[in-house]
RNA sequence: GGCGGCGUGGCGAAGUGGUAACGCAACGGUCUGCAAAACCGAUAUCCGUCGGUUCGAUUCCGACCGCCGCCUCCA
């Protein structure tokens, strides 16, 4: 099975062949710094997070690319409004876009380039882009001429016409034509710039791309991401940046792109003001929680939010982490693994047959929701396992099995960033509790064995109230943390 | 106006040219002192509407209706 993934500039799935046989380079659009991230721009983060976990679980070496745009307008006014300056107001919600994504299970890029690091490279670039005759000065600014590169609009499907019909923004009559953009704006009075050629100024929007993955990694790199609004112009203008500066190379092999989260069918925005913060969804939802919501529809297709959501998801999550802790249960004093106990049981294949459920599902163009969907079918043939030994005791085969299809879960689990910060194990936070906890579980069991109901279900009904959820398994009492 | 996407059971969501995964909810049963968790079972004659192609379409084509996105900063 090869894998394959739907390429925006064909609009059609493809395999994907990487550019150096066994090494994945790629390509995310990062934020702008400029205040904190909302659910929406969460989705490509976890969207490629879980791309490059799986091209690893493919045996790809990722080197993964993100970038900040940590100097442009929004975040020039906000630091104005903030009375502070331009660069720290984006160091400090780079800061903080790192402690959210890091909640979300989000792992780190192999390189995050900042703009502000990289002026000279882009001023490189862009003097490249005028003497190839693809860009224009005009007073201090520079202007790319679309017109220029034969392949405008291919990525995003339009030609200049039908845009030039549509388009009803103010036309800067310096440009030579509408849809030029900037490539260097020159600073007004008070504005951070640095200094150029073309006079004191900062780079456009899109040129920063174009020079940071040139720059780490190379010429027609394999995956270039991003949100579906990326699409134009900026990544049609990083097109035309890139392969222009490289003779008509291209950027990258295969360009993916994320859908967008809806709150009431309408897009999440910050100028709708209809969003959610990270901070303040993950304030109340366990973070995985949030991860399974996002992965359980395609990446492609809109995403509804609403609370309703994070509560379902919330509750299929815990399905999954039930059947782990009546695993671990079940395995405590379980001796180990001996050699030459593979493929015992029915449910030794059960796990091959998720793993490879789960492969073909994700080789399709990465599609998340098959693959979970392979995940609770190992759960229940796991559940349906344990339910049937009805608390005998373990044999070394069943041991064995057990632990063989559990390993497949987390393993599995892992790839979509699951069951990777919450302990498995219903536990405290540190030894008191747990201890605490076996001592409460023990007076508990006295009374029900002198049948002392009230007392029994009294523990119960205040532990419950206290967010602990207590439960009499066939094999032994079981307590975790709601949530 | 141009370009693109979507419409599957109560909800969410996969999917296929030969009659529909998975999760949540609800229902019946098993287990339990009772619960919870878990297991078993029945639930969509049907996949927006109307046509067409086909032996056969939810899946292909066309029209229509509805919703959404991009064309301007936006993940």
């Amino acid at each position: 099975m090869t894998l394959k993934l739907y390429n925006t500039l064909t609009k059609q799935k493809e395999s994907f062949k990487p550019r150096d046989a066994g090494k994945v380079s790629m390509y995310v659009c990062g934020p702008t710094t400029y205040n904190f991230i909302h659910l929406g721009n969460a989705r490509p983060l976890i969207v490629f997070d879980t791309v490059r976990r799986y091209l690893e679980y493919r045996g790809f070496e990722v080197n993964y690319v993100q970038n900040f745009t940590d100097i442009d307008d929004k975040i020039i006014n906000r630091a104005l409004e903030e009375k502070t300056d331009a660069l720290s107001l984006a160091a400090k919600y780079i800061e903080e876009y790192f402690r959210d994504s890091r909640a979300l299970g989000v792992r780190e890029a192999t390189v995050h380039p900042k703009v502000s690091e990289h002026i000279p490279e882009i001023i490189e670039m862009i003097k490249g882009l005028i003497a190839k005759g693809y860009a224009y000065v005009v007073e201090g600014d520079v202007y790319y001429s679309v017109k220029k590169f034969a392949g405008y609009g291919k990525l995003s499907g339009r030609s200049l016409d039908d845009m030039q019909a549509g388009a009803r923004v103010e036309v800067d009559e310096r440009k030579q034509d509408p849809m030029d953009f900037a490539l260097w704006k020159s600073a007004k009075p008070g504005e951070p710039s640095w200094n150029s050629p073309w006079g004191p100024g900062r780079p456009g929007w899109h040129i920063e791309c174009s020079v940071m993955s040139l720059t780490y990694l190379g010429e027609s790199f394999d995956i270039h991401g991003g949100g579906f609004d990326l699409i134009f112009p900026h990544h049609e203008n990083e097109i035309a940046q890139s392969e222009a500066y490289s003779d008509g190379r291209p950027v990258a092999r295969y360009w993916m792109h994320n859908g967008f989260i809806t709150v009431n069918q309408e897009k999440m925005s910050k100028s709708l003001g209809n969003f959610f913060t990270v901070r303040e969804i993950l304030a109340k939802y366990n973070p995985e929680v949030v991860r399974f919501f996002m992965l359980s529809t395609h990446y492609r297709s809109p995403l509804d939010f609403h609370d309703g959501k994070l509560e379902e998801s919330q509750k299929a999550l815990e399905r999954l982490k039930n059947t782990l802790a009546s695993v671990e249960a079940v395995l405590k004093g379980w001796p180990g693994p001996h050699p030459g106990q593979d493929d015992l049981t029915p449910l030794s294949q059960a796990g091959k047959e998720a793993a490879a459920r789960f492969q073909e599902a994700m080789d399709d163009d990465f599609n998340t929701a098959l693959a979970a969907a392979a995940l609770f079918e190992l759960a229940r043939e796991i559940n349906t396992y344990i339910s049937n030994l009805k608390g005998q005791a373990l044999s070394l085969e069943d041991g064995a099995a057990l632990d063989q299809a559990r390993g497949t879960l987390l393993r599995l689990g892992k790839v979509l960033g699951l069951f990777e910060q919450t302990q498995v194990i219903a536990a405290g936070d540190d030894g008191l509790t747990d201890g605490l906890m076996e001592l409460i579980i023990s007076i508990r069991q006295e009374a029900r064995v002198n049948k002392d109901w009230a007392t029994a279900d009294k523990i119960r009904d205040e532990l419950g109230k206290l967010g602990v959820v207590m439960e009499d398994t066939p094999q032994g009492v079981r307590w975790k943390r709601r949530n």
